[in-house]
DNA sequence: TCGTCCCATTGACGTATATCAACGCCAATT
DNA sequence: AATTGGCGTTGATATACGTCAATGGGACGA
């Protein structure tokens, strides 16, 4: 067992104080990309440089918990994340998965309303709340932006509300593969064939499903030649049209 | 299906025009109290006043529809609004219920998500979207509030996420119980008992369940003497402490 | 090279909830 | 008073998905 695991399991069973991720101040270079940036000048960047951090994470790190003081927020710039809820019996929900781009860490009071997990390996820009809150007192442009960023998070939400409240299995994991594969193309990535960084388990958390279903909804969408698995946890999406047709209930 | 679900969808299906719900100017003196005022002087409430207009629902009344041109975002200021989305064969996912000082009508891009109904006699303000944006524009602190309402409903929905996605039906309906027993409190009205001003339907459509389960869950937990169904759709509330055991999955 | 562990897959079986159907209540209408 | 329609409740039955269990493969360390 590595050391990593023994650290995760540590943080499970007891309170264990945060783990003390690989830190370095923020380049300017890179603030430029942050999706929250877009709006601002060249001139204004260093300013935002002046109070990030870049964070890195392995698989499986934790990033925050539910419950803690909100203390920061986070802009992905490598990898994938996933956040979540847990019940007191471990039943988790899987509210979402980000990519290079997405925020967390807003909280409208002061505590963390999920937890945050790394996927796969992953860089975040780290932003202090408060010093983040002077910012956006002098720049009211930033905060328009934090406001469209929510806004889409909301619609996003409300979607998958709609998903896990009323789509079948089948229908769900259309839906999830032709998510998934847009957010690829707006990324700039391949959007076919999709790489899945994440598990079974984690998709079955995140669509409401046990890991089982999941994995014999993918054998029945290989069978009827929708999509193929391929080397890697990529899967070729062989007809977007029907997949399509699925996901909305058709 | 339902004659009367039957009808529903025919509305849905051709472009209705939108209904013309009774309109008058806001007056000065409620917009005061519009949630996302609060942070106004008293001398900028008569420029708020200026753009607004409000608008009078009954029940079952349509405010707009998913897929509609979102030029206006509302504030209830009495009643009870519910919003969802439908998939094409009539499934419906009601992703929330509004109360006075909730808003609605945020959209990202420049299409309403979802659509909103009227489920008692309502009365709303109207904001046009682009004066409004004017408005934001001079007020920053307006935009902030937003800022925070829109995390308050992020939360909100990630929550929801967790209740339809990981629990059952009975954890389901009584999280729903206490969450409006709360909400009305906030509101300064009784939270106990609670109005249920919704359908059995609804509430199904909510919670992700049938009306029958829903009904047979209320039976279920009347006959434990955990709540009790009163006249009028009022549910009292026997056992708050057993209720939130079992909303949290104990 | 061989275990070990984790993950994905597959099978057999169980069950929570959906579906289909009937009934009663109440309010509105005639 | 009789009729109608919407809504909530209850019962019988069906089924999609969960649960439990076994197997196999790839990554990793001894």
């Amino acid at each position: 067992m590595s050391a990593f695991d023994v650290q995760k399991m540590a943080t499970l069973g007891e309170a264990a104080p945060n783990p003390r991720p690989s830190q370095s101040p923020c380049s300017a270079c890179k603030i430029r990309h942050l999706t929250v940036c877009a709006p601002l000048e060249e001139s204004e960047l260093h300013q935002v440089a002046a109070i990030t951090h870049s964070v890195e994470l392995g698989p499986g790190d934790p990033l925050f918990d539910e419950g803690e003081p909100a203390n920061n927020v986070y802009n992905v710039t490598a990898g994938t994340m996933k956040v979540y809820k847990l019940l007191s019996d471990g039943r988790r929900q899987v509210t979402g998965f980000l990519f290079p781009g997405d925020f967390l860490g807003l909280a409208n009071n002061d505590i963390y309303a999920y937890s945050a997990e790394a996927v796969s390996h992953s860089t975040l820009c780290r932003f202090p709340r408060r010093k983040l809150e002077g910012l956006l007192e002098q720049f009211p442009k930033m905060e328009k932006r934090l406001l469209g960023m929510a806004s889409h998070e909301l619609a996003a939400a409300q979607e998958q509300m709609l998903v896990l409240g009323r789509k079948t299995a089948k229908e769900k994991v259309a839906t999830f593969l032709l998510a998934l594969s847009r957010r690829a193309e707006e990324r700039g990535q391949p959007a076919d064939p999709v790489t899945l960084a994440m598990s079974r388990a984690d998709i079955g958390d995140y669509l409401g499903l046990t890991t089982e279903t999941v994995s014999r909804t993918f054998t029945q969408l290989r069978g009827s030649g929708l999509i193929a698995l391929q080397q890697g946890g990529k899967v070729e999406l062989r007809d977007r049209e029907a997949l399509q047709d699925i996901s909305e209930g058709g």
